[in-house]
DNA sequence: CGGCCCCGCGTTTTT
DNA sequence: CGCGGGGCCG
């Protein structure tokens, strides 16, 4: 009946599919078509007859698990949408809000994204009268998710000797009391921040025995995917409700364990056999990806690492080109050469620009990356993992959702109060939250409150400023009112319009400001999207009548959301640029991985400990193993650090590649790199500097034609190219369109040459300061109330001056 | 109150 | 070097 499933799976593959009734380990190498296997088993479950909603099926993002749902539909069709499948993080925060009440949390709890949470910090940090530079907000919420992820809550953190003797040796005594009263905070405001839906989950199913049961029924069979990658807060969760059935299944690579900065813990995929010891194990040890030159070559790399599971990982393609090893001077240099060995090799090829992806160990690396590639013209784009929330427009747009869903979010509360600026300063801000301290209630809360206390109790300043945030709290209780009545995308409409958000974009015509409307768009898109696969399920039966579109699990899901998750409009034929990090999972024809330089990759901090380098190797085997065809791996002799050229040695990674299969162009193994040259340090830095500059020099004007050079940095800022929402089918007119007579009034302001209407003065006029002198006005570009002046002084340069407030006299 | 300027800081990687 | 935060001026 299967045995389509089954087809073309290789024998160790297919073993790992048929055996699904008992715990398993699947070690699947890289390249070794690990999501086949995963996708096949679960498909292959569903035809002998488990019921779809039966199976828990984890990933570490949501692309990994809509791949995965769409293959698993393409075998076994509709019936995959009943399987839950999703991120840790998403799948547990549903669980949370369906149980919030019973662990203390409103129903309709928020999340706080790692600004908030840092920002609580500070004020909590504040009101203890502690010093703001011993205690640093992101130090304490690195220490907060460490202990989360740890499963240690504030009690037990604070009874611990340990941990309190680490706290006073790094000089935060008082870190234990911060973190309790982080956590208090946090329920008092109804929001969980990212490591609370591990924590929160792990309490719920402690402390309440039949919500345990209920989902240890419901969840028959559970796979984890990338499983080397768990926390110990999620082994936790995975083991409480595999406990029933033992039925978990796990999949994933230790070789390619490479998240233990964020409390990953290896152990776990290594300690599985333990864990269950009737666990059957799989290894997927064929590559399918990769020439054998490069899965020989990776392999000779890992084998340094002393932590291994045994597994011999081969492939049967073709032995193919060996790796190219390049170095160049300095990090401007090796960017050209990587970009015109790369340009070379697809043109020669007749290949897409899109089979090439140039990867590095830190995103700082990229800029000169990018400006190689600007140089040749050639297209790329960077694959960023930012969260969504990370555009300010975004953060501003769900904060005032935020606060309509959950009024006690204080975070949001105070991003929003004078977003777009209302008038409302710092002074009244923090009235009203020195006010809900006292009184033990949110802020808003406190902000009705002034304004409803009556105006004979207040004074001429109190009132107007009360006046204005009774305007807030109007606007704030208008829209609450709508979202009971309004579809969801005409919510988001009035929410981005009336907070004043859209207008505030639209007068100010930058290209910033542009994208900014773009991406609220995009929201507003995905909030349209949402409601329609709401329907969709209520349609099928999968989602009940009264659960329509909530607006509380579209904000939980965006707040989840990165870059990446989202459908790239792969439409480009564009070289891909990114962190080895984020490439984990990909693949490309050609790959480049530049910057393979001693305390870079590896990195300084890494090296401090054995295992940290251990990881920095995985993460270079996870880069080198991403390449199908060629790889090529390059370095730079020096390289801009702050701002100072540094010099750097060839990576010890080089150098643990079996040299059989290397193509370098210079010596792997010198010894001393030019850092150790030491004749003079000065003069050394000097004359390769010099030297880097003339070649640097002869190559610009080659390639830039009429460019003298200092051209060339200028104009370089290119909108940020933020990735696509899924497309609505439906035309709907442009944020940025709907108002053209705005934008265009901008748009002729700042290039008019003569004066504005309304401004006393002209371009060219001589003019006189007080404190600048004489001068000339160069360009006038009217505001809102006000007129913007360039103004070139004699004496002192070029000023921007409001019309307003400078005090100009004219000669 | 809000914009501008100066200073200090940081760089791993991110669900 | 680029950015964000804090302080001061218009």
């Amino acid at each position: 009946m299967a045995d389509d499933i089954l087809e073309g799976l290789n024998p160790a593959q297919r073993e790992a599919v048929v055996n699904y009734d008992s715990p398993s380990l699947i070690i699947a190498g890289a390249g070794s078509g690990k999501t086949r296997v995963l996708t096949s088993r679960i498909a292959y479950m569903i035809r002998e007859g488990v019921a779809p909603h039966n199976i828990l099926a984890l990933t570490f993002t949501n692309k990994a698990a809509a791949e995965m749902r769409e293959r698993i539909t393409a075998m076994v069709g509709e019936g995959s949408r009943y399987i839950r499948m999703g991120t840790f993080h998403s799948v547990f925060s549903r669980i949370l809000r369906e149980n919030a009440e019973l662990i203390g949390f409103p129903q309709s709890f928020t999340i706080y994204e790692p600004n908030d949470t840092k920002s609580l910090l500070k004020t909590i940090v504040r009101e203890r009268n502690l010093s703001d530079d011993r205690y640093k907000p992101g130090v304490l919420a690195s220490r907060i998710s460490f202990a989360k992820n740890s499963l240690i809550t504030p009690g037990a953190y604070i009874a611990n000797a340990t941990l309190a003797a680490d706290d006073r040796r790094a000089q935060i005594p008082e870190f234990g009391e911060i973190y309790a009263e982080y956590c208090r905070r946090c329920r008092q405001n109804g929001s969980m921040d990212f490591d609370d839906l591990l924590l929160q989950t792990n309490i719920l199913l402690r402390d309440c025995p039949d919500v345990l049961e209920r989902y240890q029924r419901l969840f028959r069979y559970i796979l984890v995917d990338e499983y080397q990658d768990t926390n110990y807060a999620q082994y936790v969760i995975i083991r409480r409700l595999s406990q029933l059935h033992s039925n978990l299944c796990v999949v994933g690579d230790d070789a390619q364990s490479i998240y233990s900065f964020r409390g990953a813990k290896i152990e776990n995929i290594l300690s599985f056999r333990r864990d269950y010891p009737d666990a059957k194990v799989f290894k997927l040890e064929q590559n399918y990806r990769s020439t054998q030159t490069i899965v020989d070559a990776a392999n000779s790399v890992i084998e340094h690492n002393s932590r291994r599971m045994e597994k011999e990982c081969f492939s049967k393609g073709e032995r193919g080109e060996r790796i190219h090893v390049m170095k160049a001077y300095t990090d401007r240099e090796e960017a050209e050469m990587v970009v015109t060995d790369l340009r070379d090799r697809i043109r020669s090829n007749g290949d897409q620009w899109s089979e090439a992806a140039v990867l590095y160990r830190t995103n700082n690396q990229s800029l000169v990356i990018e400006e190689a590639l600007r140089r040749k013209g050639i297209p790329y784009r960077i694959y960023k993992g930012n969260s969504f929330y990370e555009h300010k427009e975004i953060k501003d747009l769900l904060a005032y959702i935020r606060l309509i869903v959950n009024p006690r979010d204080d975070e949001a509360f105070k991003r929003i109060i004078n977003t777009p600026s209302r008038g409302i300063g710092d002074t009244t801000v923090e009235r009203i939250e020195n006010a809900a301290r006292d009184r033990g209630i949110p802020m808003w809360d406190a902000a009705e409150a002034i304004v409803t206390t009556p105006d004979t109790e207040k004074d001429s300043v109190m009132r107007a400023v009360s006046r204005k945030i009774g305007e807030f709290v109007g606007m704030i209780r208008t829209l609450s009112l709508e979202r009971e009545t309004k579809g969801l995308y005409d919510f988001g409409m009035d929410v981005a319009s009336r907070s004043g958000l859209i207008a505030s974009y639209r007068t100010q015509n930058t290209p910033e400001a542009t994208s900014a409307l773009d991406n609220i768009e995009e929201l507003l898109n995905s909030m349209q999207q949402f409601n329609e696969q709401c329907e969709a399920e209520i349609r099928s039966g999968e989602r009940e009548e009264f659960e329509r579109a909530g607006i509380e699990e579209w904000l939980q899901n965006v707040m989840l959301m990165t870059d990446m998750d989202k459908n790239e409009e792969d439409g480009g034929n564009k070289v891909t640029l990114m962190t080895v990090h984020s490439a984990k999972g990909l693949e490309y024809k050609y790959v480049y991985i530049v910057g393979c330089e001693e305390n870079l990759f590896p990195s300084l901090r890494a090296m401090e400990s054995v295992e940290g380098l251990e990881e920095e190797r995985r993460l270079f085997y996870v880069a080198l193993t991403r390449a199908k065809t060629f790889a090529t791996l390059s370095c730079a002799e020096m390289r801009f650090k702050w701002g100072n050229m540094e010099f750097s040695r060839p990576s010890r990674f080089l150098s643990e590649i079996n040299p059989i299969y290397v193509d370098a162009d210079f010596n792997l193994k010198p010894g001393r790199g030019a850092g150790t040259r030491d004749t003079n340090g000065e003069s050394a830095i000097e004359s390769l500097r010099r030297r880097y500059d003339v070649r640097y020099a002869q190559k610009r004007s080659e390639t830039a034609g009429s460019g003298n050079g200092s051209a060339e940095r200028q104009n370089t800022y290119v909108p940020k190219s933020v990735p696509q929402m899924p497309q609505q089918p439906q035309m709907r007119p442009s944020l940025r369109k709907l108002d053209d007579s705005t934008a265009q009034a901008g748009a002729s302001g700042t290039t008019a040459p003569a004066a504005a209407s309304g401004c006393p003065y002209s371009v060219g006029d001589r003019v006189e300061h007080a404190r600048f002198g004489r001068g000339t006005i160069r360009s006038i570009e009217p505001l809102a109330t006000d007129h913007k002046l360039m103004v070139v002084f004699d004496g002192s340069g070029e000023k921007t001056l409001l019309a307003r407030f400078a005090k100009l006299t004219k000669l």
